[in-house]
DNA sequence: CTGACACATGAATCAGTCGTCATATTGAAA
DNA sequence: TTTCAATATGACGACTGATTCATGTGTCAG
């Protein structure tokens, strides 16, 4: 684990349909297992016989759990960002496009709590990928805001920095709204927000 | 680790001089090992050796890994509610207070990217603890809230939901600003959101 | 001073996992 | 139908690391 990647033979990407299907398998079964169990807990065991595959055949596609768990988590952004976009698609201005973006990830991370703690967990197991995670998100973010301010749509001010805090915001309310109490009034979440980053919080 | 809590003999306080020192230095050794290495790469045999005892005094004062891990995200939790008190103990209005103590933070995480680590991997590892750490400082978040609401210092609005959309933009811009990027203008990015905060985004 | 309890030791136990490998099986191209 | 590269198997070796325990040593109340 502290060791500098051996030399093991790269596992290559399946030439076969049938090889195709068991890898994707492999990921999904993965994907369930870690994101229930946490990535410490599950073992290489765990995810084969969730995948109903031997053992060895793991490693014909992926070098070692870490490499599995890279993957999911790149995958997860592509998910989470692709419903976003999905979500935000025709809203008629900036602000409005904030709050349903923010309204769709509360809903989303609630119908999905097994990606959300991946994604949480990339923090230990795959640092990189993880700031990439965030990064990526928060460089679209701000682009947006930025071609906002220019709009005319909000006031002035740092992109970058708002789209971190925004990004803050929708992760901690996500989680705990959207993940640890089932029964939010998401919609009454959303509104209370964004009458605060509208309006602002003077009387 | 799932195991309904063996009934082993319960790890009792220290009762002499010599013996809190020991449980205070495997607490302070946890602390940097863990905080450094993470919970699962973390060995006790790393713990004990930086602390300078055998592996075996370790259970003399604590059941297992997971009940120093527990301790410590606990602490952690009274260091930073203690020391956001201090850095906001004579704000003139609940404004400024918020100001304070987001700067506060963002200074706090930077120094201490050890106890942000422990926080943020309690989340699988002792996960009623990590709650606890967040609905702790929500629940007094939110009081002070509710009393500006009152006094008329902010704008009328629901505080819980306030609360917790105000921490997780702590909770990010820390991790970016404070811990990822050295060298960031932490006063500029207080500045930044609290323009935001204060008088909203509409142009 | 001394007995008794608190504390300390570290080798041994024990449970578990990762990753390998020698051996099948599959399926599609020739 | 034959053939062989791709894919699959699952038992096993090697190792890691948490926890225990039988055996000491320190400390302090009386």
């Amino acid at each position: 684990m502290t060791e500098p990647a051996a030399r093991r033979p790269v596992a290559s990407r399946p030439r076969t349909r049938r090889g195709q299907d068991t890898r994707e398998g492999i990921l999904r079964a993965a994907e369930a297992v870690i994101g229930e169990l946490g990535f410490a807990a599950a073992s290489i065991a765990d995810i084969t016989r969730r995948a109903g595959i031997a053992q060895g055949t793991f490693y014909i596609y992926f070098q070692s759990k870490d490499e599995v768990f890279r993957e999911l988590v790149i995958e997860m952004g592509k998910l989470t960002r692709a419903f976003l976009a999905e979500a935000v698609a025709d809203a008629p201005d900036r602000l409005t496009a904030e709050r349903r973006g923010l309204r769709a990830f509360l809903g989303f991370v609630g119908t999905r709590p097994t990606l959300y703690n991946i994604v949480m967990e990339a923090r230990f197991v795959a640092p990189d990928a993880y700031r990439q995670y965030y990064t990526t998100f928060a460089r679209g973010y701000g682009q947006n805001l930025a071609a906002a301010v220019r709009e005319g749509e909000i006031r002035e001010g740092d992109a970058e920095i708002r789209a971190w805090a925004l990004m803050g915001m929708a992760i901690t309310l996500g989680e705990r709204f959207g993940i640890w109490e089932g029964e939010a009034d998401l919609d009454r979440i959303v509104e209370e927000v964004f009458d605060m980053l509208e309006r602002g919080l003077r009387p």
